[in-house]
DNA sequence: GATGAATGAGGCTTCATTCAT
DNA sequence: AATGAATGAAGCCTCATTCAT
């Protein structure tokens, strides 16, 4: 950010240019993201806007710097009820957390997403993905002797991964998809908590019942 | 194609389009991508990019087309031998296939897939998890006692997503990464077994030794 | 024309250039005109159509050539009959004529002649015009006691400009025209008859009735 | 209008854009009109021509409004001068009208005029023809005992169209024409005139007197 | 003679960024 | 500080014409 906006005035001006940019992106795509349609949207000329961000880049990266904060908050906020849940049902909250976050802003979320090889999210998802690990250890403490002792650097990279992006892809999906919500969350859970607690019997799929099927 | 290339001159015209698309998007990028570009690198003037492609959309499908081309080509080649492997053996085969397929031109692969929801990925991505949850069906049959009996829908999505993204996200992280190729397949491999063959004992995780890390 | 086609195939195949040309003309109108468009319809190659036509523009000044020749035709095929009828009779006859060739091949000529200061058809008008003039004299002449004795040069092209351009501009009307062509015509031809015979009495205008009324 | 041009310099701006645009069409045909060009005329960047102007198309059709208003002004100057005079005094002050108007600007209006078919142009010409019906209806209702009492439809549109496009013709002719402006006034005058007054003894043809002749 | 692939100037339009007011 | 008009490089695409085969 080009000026520290410490009055308030200023601070409500970058809130409301952030917005409105989300608001682009959510609506319309990302590359209907230009600085004369945010400016509008915000309520403010473009001048403004390049008063408080270098460059178009720097707006974006703001955006995606309150998504990851929202991301975190919403973590954090599930995290001490989950700890203390059994394996499958801590991915499973997990998955509700992830699939609320996708749900919320029109999609924004979804849109950031599908473009973090272009904007600056590889950091956000690193250190997104150490954050979880460092849960995924603490849960592991927590659970001695149901768990595979050692979460490897790997795993929690490939446990984030598997299941962000498939759920992005999974939203991404031309609607009706094949299979509902429930059936995704099924499968997914059943399948990052294996990884989890290799050996231990997985309770088993739950019965398709029309009433409990979502989306 | 707007036009289709009879002769032979015409034919590696085509291809040489298509293949300077894709130097193009391998060394800078998708958003580099421009019929003036293109049609320097492949020796040739713009006009006659438009005689065979109707617009530069088109010209990137035929290069995403090419793209499917050789991934299925890669996995039918490798698929005798995978079905009458294990099953963590035959999922490490086919991390292995993957791995090769995203290192073949420079990263071209990377790149597009990066870009799956503005290029006509969808139709391809959609295609190879059904090929896949076939692969998977048949496998099932070769492997009955051993697995469980139903592969559903969404397990074939969650396991071609899981495994894409994830390498597509490990490819793309700076280099060095924390954890070597190795691990990643590992780990990778421990967990798609897992799905499949639920209460069966996993192989234990490999030594890590300096000797067998790649990457 | 770059070269005579004395052969009979050539001749053909300007015959089908040209007709070509007037398909497209007819159809898509002057703009979408291009060589390569006019080549294919006519089933030749580009490069024939170069072998005959110096340009584009000579393409369609033999199109026009052709335009006039037809005018000229018609006129001279119904001329007989007219010179022998009396002013006003002769005047709607002339109409009817220029009504018959307007409707002609899909409105070709109506599309040509919307652009007749783009195209070279500015000399034929005028030799059309002398030509009708000379046709008025000779009308003078065989009617020398109810008209006027000396048409002016002037005369000749304000007759014919009226009638080409009004009729050019009411079968560019949306359709439906706020009177009909039968009350065009009555209009038209009391007005140009009455430029021939000033102080003679005008047939009173027709009673409309919806069963003489057209279009 | 892209953007409403509230302040004076924007104003300034799109008069001048409009301006330049005139200029190039005057001088240098419909056809020559390209943005770039017509925004170096103005003497700003093509950039500033796209925030007044949504296209090119919008551009012109506010040089087309442009020449409408002059139209209609010249129109409404003139005619409470003409409904007092005599039939063929009005018929010729009218002509008279017409000629200045495509004398000014350089043939501008001539040259729009000439592509009313591409241009917006037909629904002003409608518009205008209507206007004309109604100073006809009125001027016959000032003159009732030397008109025919009902104007037709048509027969507006045909003294429009035969004046407006005769005299088109007439300055799109090389010079010298084989007659003089005043010729086609009087014939022209002596033809519309009689027209509206079917029976009367049309004023006799003025002497040709190179001294009345101009053009 | 015939073909049609190749050329490339040129037209339209967008948009990140600057800077005078 | 705020404004928003102005800039102009850069992207996409067309099409008259040529010329090697």
């Amino acid at each position: 950010m080009r000026k520290k906006p410490v009055q308030q005035r200023s601070q409500q001006l970058v809130e409301s240019l952030v917005e409105a940019a989300g608001r682009v992106v959510a609506q319309d795509g990302l590359e209907a993201v230009t600085t004369i349609r945010v400016a509008e949207r915000a309520g403010v000329s473009v001048g403004s806007l390049y008063q408080y961000f270098a460059n178009k880049e720097a707006l974006l990266a703001a955006l995606v710097a309150r998504m990851n904060e929202e991301l975190r908050r919403a973590v954090d906020a599930a995290a001490p009820r989950l700890v203390r849940a059994g394996p499958q049902a801590m991915v499973r909250g997990l998955l509700e957390v992830a699939f609320d976050f996708f749900g919320q802003r029109d999609g924004l979320h979804t849109e950031l997403l599908r473009n973090w090889h272009r904007l600056d999210i590889q950091l956000g998802l690193h250190r997104f993905e150490q954050h979880m690990l460092e849960v995924m250890r603490m849960y592991a403490l927590a659970h001695l002797r149901e768990l595979r002792l050692d979460p490897q650097p790997a795993q929690g990279f490939i446990v984030i991964n598997s299941v962000v992006f498939t759920l992005l892809r999974y939203l991404s999906l031309p609607r009706p998809a094949l299979f509902s919500r429930e059936q995704l969350v099924d499968e997914l859970s059943r399948m990052i908590a294996g990884t989890m607690v290799p050996g231990a019997p997985v309770a088993p799929r739950r019965r398709a019942s029309p009433s409990t099927r979502k989306r």
